[in-house]
DNA sequence: CAAGAACGAGAAACCGGTTTGATCAGATTT
DNA sequence: AAATCTGATCAAACCGGTTTCTCGTTCTTG
């Protein structure tokens, strides 16, 4: 089923067809238009999106590569990322790394031989000469998620000011001994996560103290044993972590060492995961919004594509959720009507219904 | 960068090139082999897999159809059927249909103009004449994830029998009132627990009372609708709901109304979404294995693709995961050593490891 | 009425690969 | 020495589209 079968159909030539198909400048007559329209209309056909490509050089479709897309702090990016793409008709290619370097280098390479339009890096660290050459080529089609090392243009998310907030929000509670449990050295959220905690601590003349920080792989594992050793040998009344799953493996600790979150032991995340919200208790943590993340990563990318002037940034702000592991009253979450929900729930719900129907079910 | 640049430097045929990349039988010197090989290093080329696959007639991609990215039933499934593809180095395009027809033609449409191998149809509903005949030139290309009333090769889910562990377990705790809140109608899946439920009472001889059942929409607000109006009319003592959402949404309208779970309303879901293990209370659900489901689509659609014999269905089974929400201890929850994870964290956590450093990092 | 403009359509080149068939030098067979 | 075979290479067709260039009609216009 190619466009040879509807030439011969309308009887016409194949370039006539592309020309009513595409509806080009060069003009066609009305009649033989119709013809090819019906057809088109017959037969059921589609161009091939392959061959087009091949001669326009746009394959209208993206690259996104992220480490883990069942991790829900990446989902909502993917999301926001679809919605617009999906508006543009771009096609979008998702690949997990899980932040192994051999596999990102992988995918770079496969991307560039689909000829995708553009790649959306998020997540997992660019470093290596590798991973850079490989990306060489297709410069000035990239836009990366965070701080990365690479002048490509970036979303990116004021971590430090997150930190800080979070901080601050302890030090309010009049916490002074306040545990950090971060992310790889290499991780440049993490670095920056870790100077927001210090600056909060200067700011209100409190020394850092390097004894209570402690660093891992983001995992709740990692949070677990970190924050375990922490509590043992350093005794601190709050925790900061990198991000919530971290926290709540913090809280587990706690828990295991006979120690009440959060009378005993105030903990804060970071992220503001689906998770966070639903935890007992609930987790007070820092809020990115990912989903506008992505949307923004998407619109910047759509106009590297098109040549478009783009802003090298553009940053977005966090917010502080206060809930139950910083002390919140448990009640509250009872009464609370703007519980955050999952960013789907939020995004297909409809409007609250006013009114049941006779069987009890919504119109 | 094309075939035309490495043969030109290797002073050789592009056809010769193109023999040494796919190592042909076609033999090629050794000599010149090498010449080609080293140009090829030198070049940093890849062959465009667009051209390739208008040849070959093999894009070696797929697409997927899901309803929503962002909801966590659905990642997993991407992710088990991307762990597959990523091994056969196929390519995966996620498209989301927000459960909208004219969104899921309009996909179809794309992916075959794309010409992918094949497709993985998951969630959403299959209805519709034109969603049929959209399908049709892809017969023999596509795998459909739960009971579709059409004739594809089809992953299901044993729903039936995981809504009659689920209501027996309600009445094992002697609960003879049991609500049931629901899917749509049109949904399959929502039909086979509705008629699981009925199993079960019909198996102990109890009655079934249509009053006590409800139908939605799958969401939260919908499930927090339909228990209010429930809890108002009919004083149940149990709820089984549909999903998870929309359990979590029954335990909102229980406790909007003063009552408590799981002592005055037991209440259980279907899914084990991360959020059910981590909620107050953690949810008693049934568990689907998304994550192996995703794998089996994955590897009936490669034989599907290679013409390989494959079996029309694949069958899994489900598992009743009892928590708080039908009066498990909650204390429970703080030595439970199996907490049930995100798929993520177990499928990324390495081995819990036994030492930390003298910083106290993890090795 | 002849010449130029406007219209409409087709032939062919091209995109970047794979594959078939042709060519040709050198080795082997008769 | 002629005929056949073998190994190595290349030219060209092809996949399914888009676009440029060419050409034949018909319509204007001086």
């Amino acid at each position: 089923m190619s466009i040879v079968d509807v030439a011969v159909r309308a009887k016409v030539s194949i370039a006539t067809v592309s020309r009513v198909i595409n509806n080009s400048p060069h003009k066609v007559n009305q009649v033989t238009k119709d013809r090819v329209l019906s057809a088109i209309r017959e037969l059921d056909y589609r161009p091939n999106a392959l061959a087009k490509a091949l001669l326009s050089k746009k394959t209208m479709s993206v690259g996104i590569i992220i480490p883990d897309i069942s991790n829900p702090y990446y989902t909502e990016i993917v999301r926001g990322i679809q919605d617009i793409s999906d508006q543009y008709r771009y096609g979008v290619i998702l690949l997990n790394t899980d932040r192994n370097q051999e596999r990102i280098i992988r995918h770079i390479y496969f991307l560039r031989e689909k000829a995708v339009d553009g790649i959306i890096f998020s997540g997992g660290i660019i470093h290596g000469d590798k991973v850079l050459s490989a990306l060489k080529p297709l410069k000035e089609r990239v836009v990366v998620i965070g701080r990365h090392p690479v002048d490509f243009p970036a979303v990116v998310i004021d971590n430090i000011g997150g930190a800080e907030k979070a901080t601050e929000h302890l030090l309010a509670l009049n916490h002074r001994n306040i545990g950090f449990i971060g992310g790889p050295e290499k991780s440049t959220s993490a670095r920056d996560r870790l100077t927001g905690y210090r600056h909060a601590l200067t700011q209100r003349g409190l020394p850092f103290d390097k004894n209570l920080i402690r660093k891992g792989d983001l995992t709740y594992n990692s949070g677990y044993l970190l924050a375990r050793d922490l509590l043992e040998k350093e005794r601190p009344t709050a925790i900061f972590a990198d991000n919530d799953l971290m926290a709540l493996g913090a809280i587990r600790a706690a828990r295991e060492s006979g120690q009440r979150v959060p009378e005993d032991l105030a903990v804060v995340g970071f992220d503001n995961i689906p998770l966070s919200a639903y935890s007992d208790p609930s987790l007070t943590t820092v809020e990115i919004p990912m989903y506008q993340v992505g949307r923004a990563a998407m619109e910047m990318l759509l106009n590297v594509i098109d040549r478009k002037d783009t802003e090298q940034f553009r940053w977005f702000n966090t917010r502080l959720i206060i809930r139950g592991s910083t002390g919140e009253n448990r009640l509250r979450l009872r009464n609370q009507t703007d519980l955050t929900f999952p960013g789907h729930l939020i995004r297909n719900g409809k409007p609250l219904p006013e009114t049941l129907n006779e069987k009890g079910d919504i119109k």
